[in-house]
DNA sequence: TTAAACTTTCAATATTTTTTGAAAGTTTAA
DNA sequence: TTAAACTTTCAAAAAATATTGAAAGTTTAA
């Protein structure tokens, strides 16, 4: 496999990864290309690698910006925005950890929430969806803890936590 | 909030947040009203409630059952097939995180080990698509270990490795 | 100012994913 | 066997989602 095949095949692995965390494919293709960039890319050169519109390109872009992982660079004398993307696997990791518990989990948790405290008339099929939905919100909390723990720790802090666990 | 509001709610928000776990809309429906039921339904009981077609119900089904977590319960003396899921939140929880890893982050880590193994050739982008997944596939491998782990501890495993990791 | 060089927006279009429903398949009891 | 009671399959339709591209908007330099 040459340079040329693997850079493609690494962006439409990250692509088609993309809803694992949440993003869609040229989003996470925008991300996977900057990602093995040597340098800030602009966003004739985006469309041209992915051969994707302009408009596409700058609604991902723009979202990429919103999440934080993507930066503008200005270069000095340039008229264009270059973009460039955290490069740091774990810091990666942290951010869209961040984003996803903020996004989905705490809305989820507040739903059951709610759920959970419907008032209990007694009959089985009420004690049941309280009973679950509250095993539910639980779970939900501690692990949204657990993420939001990691999520503070800033360096190793995959490794460190790992070694934590099962030591 | 009554009971049948609650229920549909629940429904609903479970059933929307099916990507978050990588399943579709009516299998995590269909997970969610056995998951609140106080028995075993019937796909006729289930399209009903859901107002899905036979085919969907049937196929959904099919697919919980193969991530297994729905179990089909025969009921002596009845020819239809009812349908149960996991009642335990930790252990649909570790049968979600073992399932994911099996069929969405074992293969990235294959894919990602391939590309990080192509020829240096010394040029500068190579040796940063070389850097860069495997940076990805050494944090894939982490967490890939780290799930593998939680999900072998069986019982209250979260709250467990909760206390390890964070006293 | 003006206009060139860029970015953003969004309605229309294309693509992908999900759902339907009717036909085919299977199982069981008589 | 047969036929009733069920389940599965899959091509077509619908729904959801992503993408395009041209027009509108913005910024900068002269």
């Amino acid at each position: 496999m040459q340079y040329q095949e693997a850079k493609e095949k690494f962006i439409s692995t990250w692509g088609s990864l993309g809803s694992l965390w949440g993003i869609n494919k040229a989003m996470a293709q925008i991300q996977a290309l900057l990602f093995v960039s040597t340098k800030p890319l602009a966003t004739e050169e985006i469309m041209e690698a992915l051969k994707i519109s302009r408009g596409n390109t700058s609604m991902n872009v723009r979202q990429l910006i919103d999440w934080g992982i993507v930066t503008k660079e200005l270069v000095p004398g340039e008229r264009r925005e270059y973009f460039s993307t955290e490069k740091d696997v774990q810091e990666l990791a942290r951010i869209i950890a961040k984003e996803r518990s903020r996004r989905e989990i705490k809305p989820v948790i507040k739903t059951l929430e709610e759920i959970s405290s419907i008032e209990d008339d007694g009959s089985e099929k009420t004690q049941e969806l309280i009973k679950q939905t509250k095993a539910l919100h639980d779970l939900a909390e501690t692990a949204d803890s657990m993420l939001e723990k990691i999520v503070h720790q800033k360096q190793n802090w995959l490794t460190k936590s790992l070694l934590k666990m099962f030591t």
